[in-house]
DNA sequence: ATGACTGCAAAATATTTGCATATTC
DNA sequence: GAATATGCAAATATTTTGCAGTCAT
């Protein structure tokens, strides 16, 4: 899936974002990535192109994307948002011991949106935690570096 | 459902933890409540009870409950763990605009325990977020207060 | 010029850690 | 009495906020 700096333009433009150079380059890199990033491995890595890019405008941005439905914030990981930018329906796997998330392509069969029991439903979220295969077998200790990041 | 406090310390035992009167008070906390209280909310609770309890106490035994499968650990709202001392398997609704989680009573089609594409799976999660029935009727302010806690 | 966006620094929150004291068996 | 649990204070980590400077139209 290759997406040009065009492509990110109109999807913001098309959801009434105005496209500034900040939130495009931050656009690009949750698109990029299948890592789910945080907010301060994003900011790490876009220093580099982007170098007086503030984590401020990090937290602004990725709050008016999941807002605007252009990225999903995953709560997840306890005390750390990690963020999405898959947003088609699909799971999530948790590693208690190397702390990434991983995709499972399974869908919910609970996926009601709209109303359930007077309540008004716009996410829908399903996942699992446990060890992940890579940590299962010995060479944990490379995953185990993602810990803190 | 009436719990005594022999139940809660036979539990405990059951569980191979040491049933002290610091444990027995939160463990009864969270219990009682359907709430699913935050470390703040049961600190603010049960001081009342026990004065000297720490929050540094309520976050290792809390910690200590979750690992053993006697409670378990949300991480749904942003920044902030709660904990749900109904560990049968059910939904949560988050209410963005006031904070509060739902229990849901809906089992998940996909709740699998043991393997799932080679990762080992220890938990179940699934949740909506969106506005709760209450919060869109006219009178959310009672429940706006619930917030920050 | 106006309004929106950005970014620095400081504040607010939440959680973890070190270590001394107290408790339980 | 040894091992474990507790609690205070300090340290970390994350997120939010106030405000001043910037950018685009």
């Amino acid at each position: 899936m290759i997406t040009t700096k065009d492509d990110l333009k109109d999807m913001l433009v098309s959801k009434g974002v105005k496209p500034t150079f900040q939130r495009l380059s931050i656009l690009g890199a949750v698109f990029e990535k299948r890592t789910h990033p945080t907010i301060k491995s994003l900011h790490g890595e876009l220093v580099k192109s982007v170098p007086t890019l503030s984590k401020t405008t990090l937290y602004s941005t990725l709050e008016l994307f999941a807002h605007k439905g252009i990225v999903t914030a995953l709560t997840i990981d306890p005390t750390k948002v990690r963020y999405d930018g898959h947003t088609t329906p699909h799971h999530h796997f948790f590693c208690d011991h190397c702390a990434r998330i991983i995709d499972l392509d399974l869908a919910c069969a609970n996926s009601r949106r709209g109303e359930f029991e007077g309540h008004r439903i716009s996410e829908v979220h399903g996942y699992f935690k446990g060890i992940c295969k890579e940590c299962l077998t010995k060479d944990h200790k490379k995953h185990n570096l993602s810990r803190r990041n």
